[in-house]
DNA sequence: ACCCAGGGTCGTC
DNA sequence: GACGACCCTGGG
């Protein structure tokens, strides 16, 4: 494979730090220009914006611009997105203003599943940092730049890995729920490719709660963020209950807050945009 | 030194 | 359905 530019002038929605901070995915990096670099499937890309254009360059598997299509969800209307979610009220307004150049990229369903069972009760330096040393140690080495990087490990690639390897890569409890996971997938308990089939997004969310690690607020990041791509879903974590809370509900105490509560308000107020309300909710509480 | 929190889930009561 | 435990790391 060798290296491939593509430039997109004029993209509307399309901010690298947005996209890239916004809690959707672990394996990009800033550069010291201010670009990203990352790996994703079998790609390794850098993406650096100026003035209005977007030049992506790295290597590819398949044509560059294809990949670059799919994987940042160019093909939807994000300003219709966003319209529709200013019209609500105030607050989302706000936090549609601070990450207008948000977009949910296309993440393999596989990756997803994995990454966000790392995630449980952890923080995102040391989930990145777990990601990178899985990847390393059982994905494939690919050159870029005069620079070593590694794809995400296939459930394959996993097969002979036990619990106490996991443990070695720092997983610490998290280790036998990538373990069970990764059997239940090889052993075609679910099938991946199947689970993009079905249109009910509650029978797909049943699934993935009977995987190892996966909890609601894991399986709706996984729905949000993967393939699947549901925006109908709301997930519920530390940030989005202050969040809601700060904005709408006003409890003395966040921790208080009753999850039932906030749903209530996500499914009545933002509906089938749910999911991409959070991400702008989650984003301008993060970082403002 | 000690405690706390971090994109929660699981087992137990 | 509530509650504590769980691995590990960085920061106060």
């Amino acid at each position: 494979m060798k290296e491939q530019k593509y430039i997109l002038k004029d993209c509307k929605s399309f901010e690298l730090p947005h996209i890239f901070e916004c809690g959707q995915c672990f394996r990009w990096n800033i550069e010291e220009d201010g670009s990203y670099t990352g790996v994703f499937y079998k790609n390794v890309m850098n993406v650096r914006k100026i003035d209005n254009e977007i030049i992506f360059n790295g290597i590819c598997e398949g044509n560059i611009k294809e990949v670059v299509e799919n994987y940042f969800d160019l093909k939807r209307n994000y300003e219709e997105i966003k319209d529709k979610l200013s019209k609500i009220d105030d607050n989302l307004k706000m936090s549609i203003k601070y990450g207008n150049g948000i977009r949910i990229l296309n993440q393999d369903l596989w990756e997803t599943i994995i990454s966000f069972i790392i995630s449980a009760n952890n923080n995102i330096p040391r989930i990145k940092g777990i990601i990178e040393r899985l990847s390393k140690e059982y994905g494939q080495e690919i050159f870029f730049n005069g620079k070593s990087y590694y794809t995400f490990p296939t459930p394959q690639e996993l097969k002979n890995v036990n619990v106490s390897d996991y443990r070695k890569l720092g997983l610490g409890f998290r280790d036998i729920r990538l373990y069970e996971t990764t059997k239940m997938i090889l052993n075609n308990e679910i099938d991946l490719e199947e689970l993009h089939m079905e249109k009910d997004t509650i029978k797909v969310r049943n699934t993935l709660l009977t995987l190892s690690g996966v909890g609601p607020k894991v399986a709706d990041c996984i729905l949000l963020f993967s393939t699947l791509k549901r925006f109908d879903v709301f997930p519920i974590d530390v940030w989005v209950r202050r969040v809601m809370n700060e904005l709408y509900i006003k409890n003395e105490d966040e921790n208080k807050v009753n999850k039932k509560d906030i749903e209530k308000i996500a499914y009545e107020k933002f509906g089938n945009l749910a999911g991409m309300a959070q991400q702008y909710l989650f984003y301008w509480k993060r970082e403002a």
